[in-house]
DNA sequence: CATGAATGAGACTTCATTCAT
DNA sequence: TATGAATGAAGTCTCATTCAT
């Protein structure tokens, strides 16, 4: 029986159940990875309670006793979840801003673009909805989030704005509270996508597109280091 | 699902049920604020789906029975814990913008410090993460909450940033995206205070106060009326 | 659960509470009869578990509490029910067969007109049904109701058809298995007026007068004393 | 409810769990089957509200848990008991009515017959009883017995009764109330004998067997086609 | 390795009965 | 006498987890 530490593996998803004769080892290299899948699609969908073990199983083409053959338990499971997602996504980041040379309002723009192609847009932005929910009953969960999660994205985005005042481009202002203000309209907006959104809940409806934008934009006026002439 | 929780300090619960003397109709005046301030702070703590009923009952010092005496069933305990400290708040704000007569700039400082003493820093701004969390598994409550606080609160906010493009104040901006950019960072604040803030989480510290300090400059400089004066 | 049930003629049930000044004593008095009442119609609609004891107070208009007063358990309101409503029904119909005098046959049409009228389209047509149901749960009241009721009321009808064989108007036939014959499709038709008949039940309408008409006529003409002529 | 319950002979549950050898598929086979004997024999005796899923699921020798593993409510398993005894049984009837050669006077003596043997002597004879109780308390359950059991076993006797007039062996007569006529007696005797038969009841006895011979003999001498000379 | 039948603790909700007022 | 707020045992159904095959 495994123990609890989930064999990530990193072999690509091996797409539908291929029931042919010699793709058995290639299904089993693959099972860890496509009951991850299915767990965080799940996870994101009805949360870690209400997720039913049995369901994850399903959708991964195994049966529910396979399941417990990989993660000793739904808690192993969705640590997993957790850490195969989560991993690396900070870092490419970090790269982008050391290589960027044009005006930081770019820079900027650039940043909140790329956040939500590679993260905003895909499944695993719904592992912030699932973390909030459940924090308080998982603190495991809540500490690994901070530290591997919060923390660096914080970082990244307050490096930029840093990298405004130094150039001189933007007033002085209290970095991390405006990393703050670029990142929040954009969790919140996956968080939202993720709750309200996937409901059939008539009104409420936004453009993430446009609520993006004029945030950018927003933000970006509100830094520039030039104050506008006060009417006398 | 709650199993490893950390041991958030339990409420001391109203007070038992001090049997004596005449305090039959005093206790009945007073259960349904007891079961509603017990079942609000419950939901918060552990979400609507794994809170259960005879903890809230418990934490009001009262027996299951007596909790669907008054509220017939957990989801109609959760609306009036909405609607008790929701909607209410929600005509407030309608009135003071209405009333209200100095600069739009001044009045969206308001709103925001308002919002911020009667919502932000009670129990009351732990809600939107329990609806967040349980949209999905629990449409109705999605459906209320949508129709009772999140159109009502845009239309709020949007009609005050409406105000000041009227007044000549701001620039012509698209009023709801501005509005979602005001309440977007606030309510974040709210639900990191909820999940990761009442976790014994190391790091991720911010200050909800400069927060908002910070993202209202930001977002009323940007709202200014008069561009700035391009420097030669 | 089941309210919208088809309108079977409910007896009057005593009067709505009555808040009258000088009726205090009065209703005192009516008290043990309308809490009776209530609780026949209840028990008729529901059956004996079914039935909640705070809706028989409330169709008495009275409270819970009251009713304990009057009777300490569920089960003694429901002998008492039983008790109040079989008294003095078959006793009756012995006077009437003691005291007739034309042909068996008329006779047997008059009791079985007059049970109809006096039982049969009556809530207490509806007891037959309760003790059928509850009689394994209540072993009691099935000992009451076959000394009380059925055994008499077999004596009854046997003792009529004994009087058509001894008179010569019918040909030999065993007594109890045609008083059976009489009295079964009358009891059935009442049970089922109780139960399907009373639900939004589409098909299986049956005329009861129809039923009782066309049995009465065909067990008439079996207990005919003179044999039809056998055809050439 | 069931408080002072005659303690009717509890049937020893088909065989415990023998754990032993490859019996895994064996059960499997044969649970629909023993969950549905202990299902009607529990709901016999307490009627369907009364019964206790719990004790179906033991009386079967499972746990609860597999109980529901095969049906998803009570209600299901309701109506699975009351298709797996008396809706094909009603089937077979319709062929025998259609293979039948000899005079009608003989094939409703074999419908009765057959009846009594396939369904009266047995515990499905039982089944109306709980439909009549819960009709009112169960709406659902009531139109699926009407649907699958009553219209079809009317127009099962009707249809004989009908070829008698058509065949010029009855006088004219309205079908379905003759057809009434012959059912009530049979499913009277089954009502008593699960409530009041199965309780340590004194005095009440019948003798089934007599009563449906009488009753048939009567109900054939009233169909006669050639009417009997009248007296002067 | 894989399966899926089986388990049983635990959740929400109901309601007969009690008792302070 | 009358009230109705309060209780808590009991019922249906769910689902994480186990284990024989």
């Amino acid at each position: 029986m495994p123990q609890n530490v989930a064999p990530i593996a990193v072999a690509p998803a091996a797409g539908l159940p291929a029931p042919g004769a010699a793709s058995r080892q290639r299904r089993k290299q693959a099972r860890p990875q496509e009951l991850l899948d299915a767990a965080l699609e799940l996870f994101v969908e009805r949360g870690f309670a209400a997720a039913r073990s049995e369901e994850v199983a399903r959708r991964a083409g195994v049966s529910k006793g396979t399941l417990y053959l990989y993660y000793p338990s739904k808690q192993d499971l969705f640590k997993a979840v957790v850490r195969h997602n989560l991993v690396n996504l900070i870092a490419e980041g970090r790269e982008l801003v050391a290589a960027f040379a044009g005006p930081t309002s770019e820079l900027l723009g650039l940043l909140v673009q790329t956040w939500w192609q590679r993260v905003g847009s895909t499944a695993a932005s719904g592992i912030h909805k699932i973390v909030i929910a459940e924090a308080r009953n998982f603190p495991d969960l809540a500490q690994f989030y901070t530290d591997e999660v919060i923390l660096p994205a914080d970082q990244l985005f307050s490096s930029a704005v840093q990298r405004g005042i130094d150039r001189g481009e933007f007033r002085p202002v209290p970095v991390h509270e405006v990393a703050y203000g670029l990142m929040a309209p954009m969790i919140f907006l996956c968080l939202h996508r993720h709750s309200f959104g996937a409901c059939p809940v008539r009104g409420a409806d936004v453009d993430p597109a446009a609520v993006l934008r004029t945030q950018l934009d927003l933000v970006l006026r509100g830094l520039e280091a030039r104050r506008p002439v006060e009417a006398p």
